[in-house]
DNA sequence: ACTGTGAATGAGAATCATTCTCATTTTAAA
DNA sequence: TTTAAAATGAGAATGATTCTCATTCACAGT
């Protein structure tokens, strides 16, 4: 929530300030293999498979750091621990995310059908002009509540 | 996101389980007059100014109570600490939340508009028959970057 | 390949919101 | 009034996350 981020810029390499350490590493291939969200303590122990001395501090400023330069997206459902996954803006359509408030599971819903995608840009169109504010259509959330709970 | 919601009842006298406690009255009187919504510790801070005597332990407790039966809606926004708001879903239309990520400003969008109202209609429909799920368009939460921190 | 410096790391302490424990008090039905 | 269940206050406990600090690493310039 508030990125306090000076990054300092090593000292200019040709990727600028992004520095391939081996924990910012093993989090993004985990995150590519399993392609769901993971809190940090799952992730803290994918990666005690791979870097058997790595500490949960290390993950963490790991995961602010993938974070700040846009590489992964930190998600927060209200469950309370926050959930990390890759960022990838590639697909057409937008993506939310479906909450069940009673048991917290969450399902993840691709739009891909034209009419949902035009109805969150129209949606996206008013809220700017209202109130100045950029929504991103790929972090949208729905709470409710899911069948098995019902 | 749990609710071990066994709460007795009473002994039967005619409003069943709904016990009013001055804690439970005192918090539904600070969030009828301020009508945002609160943390639990901004809560404790203006319910301390009625009852000087009164326990964090035990506003937490009565949200817990007035979220389980209907009379709140417990919030996260991912900023680190639930808010609470009165429920009132009398109005017509619906209810969304526009969260900037940067700085953690929430604005409060009501969607009386019909195009809006039919388009969340819509959504919901589609993620009910392909989810089985009942999505509350009361507690819609978009992300984003509001104009300040752009 | 070698060096210097700022950035990253591991371990554990610290923080912060929230929940639990337990002895005491309150509530409201009988 | 009596009484048992429910609510309370105080402080301890919990769990996720962040901070501290001494040590190690990455990499641009040599």
């Amino acid at each position: 929530m508030q990125g306090r981020g000076r990054q300092g810029q090593g000292r200019g390499r040709g990727c600028g300030k992004l520095r391939l350490t081996s924990a910012r590493e093993s989090i993004l291939n985990i995150l590519s293999k399993e392609k769901k969200h993971l809190s940090a303590d799952e992730l803290f122990s994918l990666a005690r498979n791979v870097s058997p001395g790595i500490g949960l501090a290390t993950i963490y400023r790991a995961l602010e750091f993938l974070s700040n330069n846009g590489m992964i997206k930190k998600l927060d459902f209200g469950t309370g621990m926050s959930k990390y996954e890759l960022k990838q803006e590639t697909e057409e359509g937008y993506h939310q995310y479906i909450v069940c408030e009673i048991c917290g599971k969450v399902f993840d819903h691709n739009c891909l059908d034209s009419q949902e995608v035009e109805m969150f840009k129209y949606f996206a169109k008013k809220v700017r002009s209202k109130y100045d504010f950029e929504i991103d259509l790929n972090r949208v959330q729905f709470y409710g509540v899911c069948s098995k709970c019902k």
